[in-house]
DNA sequence: TGCCAGTTTGACCATATGGACAAACACGGG
DNA sequence: CCCGTGTTTGTCCATATGGTCAAACTGGCA
């Protein structure tokens, strides 16, 4: 075709550089139409960049599609890491359902991809679900459990409120459209924000609290 | 467009039969690998009719996803249309779960691909949303209203309180395989599914409850 | 029997797409 | 000035897949 978008930047690190460009774009079409629904063609044209210069840095479409999922489940796993038994529990869990919305937040390709990818049976996230993931959830559970045999917390199963967590939080990432069809507010509204982390918390720690 | 005249009855059955069939082939590969992980010749392999065959009940592959989409779209909204205004809140709040819960054990492929096209940004249902759904909604959400008002729920927003019903018991079949790797059970295991409802009521219950 | 609407099939085609490949390019060091 | 390493691009191809089409089949009925 014609000229390519001169834009000629050949800075420090034009690698890295690269492969973020088009990790981002990836991640952007993939978390709305899936490995199968998106064309490296269509990548490349976001990134910016050919589809041979893309295939330059990933030897092919499913290597990129892991990166882009490696890089996901880190953020995804973050405010986890974070929930700490140290806190008082619901501070921590007030804290954690804060944290997770904000991810819905600003990163909500990342939650829907990690939902498409849970679908599907996450044929490529198996090994750490099994692995890392299962151990971190076990350590949080003996912390709730710890807190429960305590009496600082009613009695549910670990598990289940785990889950619980995850789903109120993920669903304003995962099902935006419908939340924004039905209320017409986004959580990048401030308000409505602020609004969807009280509302959460306060039915959640009323559920699970001793008071 | 060949239009289905029903001449006779010994034709009529087959054809209704084998639409059938298709559609829920059709379900359980779209509900895993979208519309563009899947192809014709898989769903009709999995229904047992050659991809012709299938092209002749179904113009194409758009129109039988859009089917597929209308059916489940029932599916997903039945357990919403039962939620009264002349139960008691606790006990219709209770109920509702347990039949989203049932949903979710028995009819996880339609959780899947619902939630999948929400995550696409819901081209196909987008009508549906800002139309029937809206409109049960926002009837619902009066009562809930209502009940708060009388002072037999918690001040929450019914939308909100709403979305973490949707979240909690939808989660269990859009991430059945997280909780599976986790838990190593399934909403199929008896036991299981009645901690679940258990645990998500429970929770709720306490968070919306005025005692 | 022979016709006909509805049904089923296999052969075939157009296109999209992943990706291989070699030529071209940029550029720093010798 | 040239060489070598790393980068970028255009071209080309094999394959998968959605969809067409005409031929063949079936079963009821005049």
């Amino acid at each position: 075709m014609t000229k390519p978008k001169k834009s000629s930047a050949k800075a420090a690190a034009p690698v890295q550089n690269k492969r973020t460009v088009v990790l981002a774009a990836a991640l952007g079409l993939f978390s709305r139409f899936g490995l199968h629904g998106t064309s490296v063609d269509q990548i490349a044209a976001r990134a910016g960049v050919s589809k041979s210069n893309l295939l330059y840095y990933f030897a092919n479409k499913e290597e990129l599609y892991v990166c882009v999922l490696r890089e996901l489940l880190e953020v995804w796993l973050a405010p986890l890491r974070e929930f700490s038994a140290e806190q008082d529990p619901q501070q921590a869990i007030a804290d954690y359902i804060r944290r997770k919305l904000v991810v819905s937040r600003d990163s909500p390709d990342a939650s829907r991809l990690f939902c498409l990818e849970m679908i599907q049976g996450a044929p490529l996230l198996r090994g750490e679900l099994d692995g890392e993931l299962r151990r971190i959830v076990e350590h949080k559970s003996a912390v709730i459990q710890g807190w429960i045999d305590s009496g600082r917390l009613a009695r549910v199963d670990p598990a289940h409120l785990i889950f619980m967590l995850w789903a109120t939080t993920q669903h304003y990432a995962d099902f935006a459209v419908q939340v924004q069809a039905l209320t017409g507010k986004t959580l990048a509204d401030p308000v409505f924000f602020e609004q969807t982390v009280a509302n959460v918390q306060a039915v959640v720690l009323r559920g699970v609290g001793v008071a």
